[in-house]
DNA sequence: ACATTGACCTGAGAGC
DNA sequence: TGCTCTCAGGTCAATG
């Protein structure tokens, strides 16, 4: 699930829940999933402090802790975060857990452990080490730098967008998406669009995103002029009505519209 | 430089 | 009901 819209949620949720409470013990669940430290050191560093803010950059979400180091969390296909009181509700892949003074807790859980936890001094050190892309939807990431991107690549453009290291954010479904509203096949050559291209692509691109942040990335609440809420379902394009095709394209499944997205 | 494939994990859903 | 098979919204490494 967790594309940039579904962790911008998250950091959203985090930030209306867990922020500012004590927190009373922090447990590892899965520790192969943590990434240069250990379990007594996120521990240690964890327990007795707060979380006091959060930030995010493509599909990672920082949280600065009260004792300077930032968490830092992926979610892989699966991860999520909960916000509970009674242990009853824990969910069942919890790979993190903090219990608050207050009496709640807050898992991370992830089942099919395709995500990692890691521990940062600096957000930015984190992103450059990681060659992170600029974030999709910084506002300084501007029209001429996207189009320069796209040109300079030969690679599939559905390709491009997924590349984190060029742009990070953008995962399968929602690189599906926004070729759509561009009326851009998926499998086209990044280098064979055209400036007109490029330019829809870019803002549909922002538009998407934010659009998908408005509707919480909960697909149910998304616009019907989206394709995602039709790629189990019915399967038939929200503009033209006609069948939405289904193909491997840069190595996963892509769903589009041969006759609104043309090649 | 890019495409393809498989691996990492685990479970949901389809099909029988 | 229960079994087997396929697939899944991410990323990395190996190979061509």
């Amino acid at each position: 699930m967790p594309e940039l819209p579904d962790v911008e949620v998250f950091r959203q949720y985090m930030a209306s829940t867990a922020f500012h409470k004590k927190i009373s013990a922090a447990t590892v669940f899965s520790k192969e999933m943590l990434e240069s430290v250990s379990a007594p050191q996120l521990k240690k560093i964890l327990e007795g402090q707060t979380l006091e803010s959060g930030l995010r950059h493509g599909k990672y979400l920082f949280t600065e802790t009260s004792n300077g180091p930032w968490l830092v969390l992926h979610f892989g296909m699966t991860g999520f975060l909960k916000y509970f009181k009674d242990p009853d509700h824990q969910p069942s892949h919890t790979r993190l857990l903090l219990d608050f003074a207050n009496g709640y807790h807050l898992a991370y859980d992830c089942q099919r452990k395709l995500g990692m936890m890691s521990l940062t001094d600096a957000p930015g050190d984190f992103i450059r080490k990681s060659q992170l892309g600029p974030d999709a939807l910084d506002p300084d990431l501007d029209v001429d730098q996207f189009e320069q991107m796209v040109k300079e690549t030969t690679a599939i453009i559905k390709s491009t967008l997924m590349n984190q290291n060029r742009i990070a954010g953008i995962g399968n479904i929602y690189s599906d998406e926004m070729l759509f509203q561009a009326g851009i096949h998926p499998g086209a050559r990044s280098q064979d669009l055209s400036k007109t291209e490029i330019k829809r692509l870019y803002g549909e691109l922002k538009k998407v995103l934010q659009k998908a942040i408005e509707a919480r990335a909960d697909p149910n609440r998304f616009p019907d002029s989206f394709i995602i809420p039709h790629r189990r379902t019915d399967r038939v394009c929200p503009k033209c009505s006609g069948d939405i095709e289904k193909a491997k394209i840069a190595g996963r499944t892509a769903y589009f519209c041969p006759r609104c997205q043309q090649k």
